[in-house]
DNA sequence: AAAAAACGATACCGATCGGTAGCGTGTTTG
DNA sequence: CAAACACGCTACCGATCGGTATCGTTTTTT
């Protein structure tokens, strides 16, 4: 669907609740019908467009981290992967944390494919944690999973210095098995 | 204004562009007309709430922070505060992050009130970092404003578990003066 | 008590919102 | 070749959007 690829484009860059279905027809030359075909409601436009991010958001993950041998490696991988994301041209934070914020009702369809994305980066962050043995393994999760949210939220504050450098020695620090 | 009251909350509670005027009227009482005077635009009525709010934040930080003694006292109290924050009924995450998921344009008068209270809050922790000897004061500090930011937008990940002590802990491991 | 300022109520404005109906044109599938 | 399907186009729907005009009433100030 190039309808969704166009929404897609439109809705992170200007805010779903700023982009109206004219616009997404004129941008993508799609007629309305057809879009309404496809999709149903706005809503169901707005929850595949999360769907189709947190897809390739892990593909990206799994890439970056592919040619990572150590544990230790995976995590410095990640860093250098999170600071060239936030620092590209364009960027303008997680689309799920993004929908989130324009969507205060937690039961709406996008609402849950942002919670599931967000239980998933924990889930592997437990993982990775578990095996660089990162002393209490699920808080030191949740410790990288505020850092990495933090990271996408900044909003370019972070790419003033060098992100991933920043995102890396702080990956250290809180995984490092060391000492209270 | 009593009128920016209502406003706030229900901005905060359901995001600036679900609220139409209509329902600031209605909620509060106070005439559409009355409203206008005050404030020309409703862009105008969204900075005055993030204002009101950076006011209150920085103020609730002062409170929090009174009674700590040494630097390391004062990231524990921190900790403590956000904990308390993140984890209160009808949390919905930072308003000024959440403006600017919802409001593009980073010349928005809003966003410009937003940048502010973050470039605050980097001010403070390089205070902080600096006073506590965390070594390189900039990037710590910098990771510290990631790691809060995160905890604000958790979308009640962190709620779950012990939000103060995760914090904490985190904090303690970032900035001390140890080794690599 | 008089003048000035602030407020409330209603009615309205053009524009846009998400969404639908109807109809004609291709394009695939059998 | 024919039937089914997918698409585009135009026009339209009621509702709501941010914002304004008008006017009478209340409240404050002097």
């Amino acid at each position: 669907m190039q309808a969704l690829r166009t929404a897609a484009a439109l809705f992170y860059a200007k805010g779903v609740r700023a982009v109206g279905m004219e616009e997404i027809v004129e941008t993508s030359g799609i007629a309305k019908t057809t879009i309404y075909r496809h999709f149903p409601t706005k809503d169901a436009l707005v929850e595949a467009f999360l769907k189709q991010e947190d897809a390739e958001f892990w593909q990206q993950w799994d890439a970056a981290v592919a040619s990572a041998s150590s544990a230790d490696a995976v995590l410095d991988a990640l860093g250098d992967w999170i600071g060239a994301r936030v620092e590209r041209p364009g960027y303008r934070g997680c689309p799920q944390i993004n929908v989130a914020a324009e969507f205060a009702d937690p039961g709406h369809p996008a609402r849950i494919v942002a919670r599931r994305h967000k239980a998933e980066m924990l889930r592997r962050l437990e993982a990775i944690c578990q095996s660089v043995g990162a002393k209490p393994t699920a808080q030191v999760a949740m410790q990288l999973a505020l850092l990495i949210d933090g990271a996408f939220m900044s909003d370019g504050r972070l790419s003033m210095g060098d992100a991933a450098a920043t995102l890396k020695a702080a990956f250290r620090r809180l995984t490092s098995p060391d000492r209270l």
